[in-house]
DNA sequence: CGGAATGTTGATATGCCTCAACTAAAGTGG
DNA sequence: CCACTTTAGTTGAGGCATATCAACATTCCG
């Protein structure tokens, strides 16, 4: 397993410049960590935590319960990703945060965070930046779950999740892991399972991905951003990305 | 009109404690005030502001257009909002901002804004606070636009559009204003002008709401809750606001 | 007075949902 | 090790909600 504020400096990197003062400082953080399965949540609906949650390793979601019974998942977060850096000045959970594989996460007191920042702006500034980033993704889900039909919103969600994949390093030339099934997919799109089934199974037989348990390979990376309308503007990363 | 420093002081009030000598500090900031009528652009899409955006009278919105030119809109702000505190650490504009009534806003650098917070943190914490309440807003739009039905999905955007304008006394006992026709509607929602037009007729037909010219007002707001699922805690208020 | 923007309604088409059945793969316990 | 259950994926059929098309009403404004 990777360090923790190895991760943590890694990400913001991709995003901000630090100089070594302010990145010792974010060295000297304590995080204690902890691993939960696929499927366990790590923090519930309706919480008050006073710990921020850093992703060492797997992939976590943030998600929505509704009155039908239903779930609405909202994000998904890979390693180096601070999920509920949005949370820091909030007091109640409006959603909870599950565990989508095996994971590993650190954990962080909410008091030494806002003493680091009082310290050192800057470390603060990066931190907010990556909750402005994460805001501009929900806008983007807001505008793929709203305007697109089925098979140009899977395209888009595919899309996303490679490219942040691939900017934190974490994705093969092609390929990358999405530990999602059917059902899963249909609750993050907006969709029914079998609407969903075959969202997927039209992007296979177009030849413009391969996906199989939970590992997608990119097929054909041109396409695919064509059909789903996917620009990763939105995303902010400080260059574009090669992608083949 | 009223002082523009005013408008800010007053809503972060809403949401976050600041002693008398930030309170100073952020009445000496220096806006500059601007007006565009109905409809105008105030920021384009792809650009690169070096000035964030302060709501002293009017709506403003958010929204992106599509590559079929179809537009989705994203957000819809009042008096004291801030709509792109967002963009403060990032470079370019992934949506733009229009207005959606006649509107004046205030303009402050981003410069200024940065060495702000760097002085007094405090300050930076409460307007940070300010765009996690915004990226909860959206969240809470992906859960409605994505997994409730057309009628539902019109009632919690009501709910949470009244529910916004009272909490900084925007909003008469149970009425506020609404400046969007059925086009933009439609365009919010995710769904056609048809079904937008059939959607409000259906909530008014119920006695749940009348909407003329702009003005909504709440006939019964405990059922248009009940209807739209809508519980004002991801709005992250101090308190619970008293509805009649 | 004429034209534009907005709201309303009906008819038809269609994309997505629900229901249901079946296959395949992956545990799990005897 | 195999029978059994569970989970996940796949496909077809039918129904329903929403989109699209079209016409008309109403209001506003020049």
């Amino acid at each position: 397993m990777r360090a923790v504020n190895d991760v943590l400096l890694k990400k913001l990197a991709v995003h901000s410049v630090l100089d070594s003062e302010d990145q010792a400082a974010l060295a000297s953080l304590s995080f204690a960590v902890r691993t939960f399965a696929r499927g366990a949540d790590i923090i519930k609906q309706g919480s008050d935590p006073d710990v921020s949650v850093l992703v060492i390793e797997g992939m976590v979601a943030r998600y929505q319960t509704l009155n039908s019974g239903r779930r609405q998942y909202i994000s998904f977060h890979i390693a180096g990703d601070w999920p509920d850096a949005q949370t820091l000045f909030i007091d109640k959970m409006d959603h909870a945060l599950c565990a989508m594989s095996d994971v590993a996460i650190g954990l962080v007191r909410h008091d030494a965070l806002q003493q680091l920042f009082e310290a050192k702006p800057p470390i603060g500034f990066a931190v907010w930046r990556e909750t402005l980033i994460d805001a501009a993704i929900f806008r983007q889900t807001i505008v793929n779950n709203s305007a697109q039909p089925t098979v140009p919103r899977l395209a888009h969600f595919l899309c996303e999740q490679f490219y942040r994949a691939k900017a934190v390093g974490l994705a093969a030339a092609m390929s990358c892991q999405i530990p999602l099934n059917q059902n899963q997919l249909g609750e993050t799109l907006g969709i029914s399972v079998v609407t969903a089934n075959r969202a997927a199974r039209a992007l296979t037989a177009r030849r413009l991905i391969r996906w199989q348990n939970g590992v997608l390979h990119i097929e054909n990376w041109e396409r695919l951003c064509r059909l789903g309308n996917f620009n990763p503007g939105y995303l902010h990363l400080k260059r574009r990305l090669r992608t083949g």
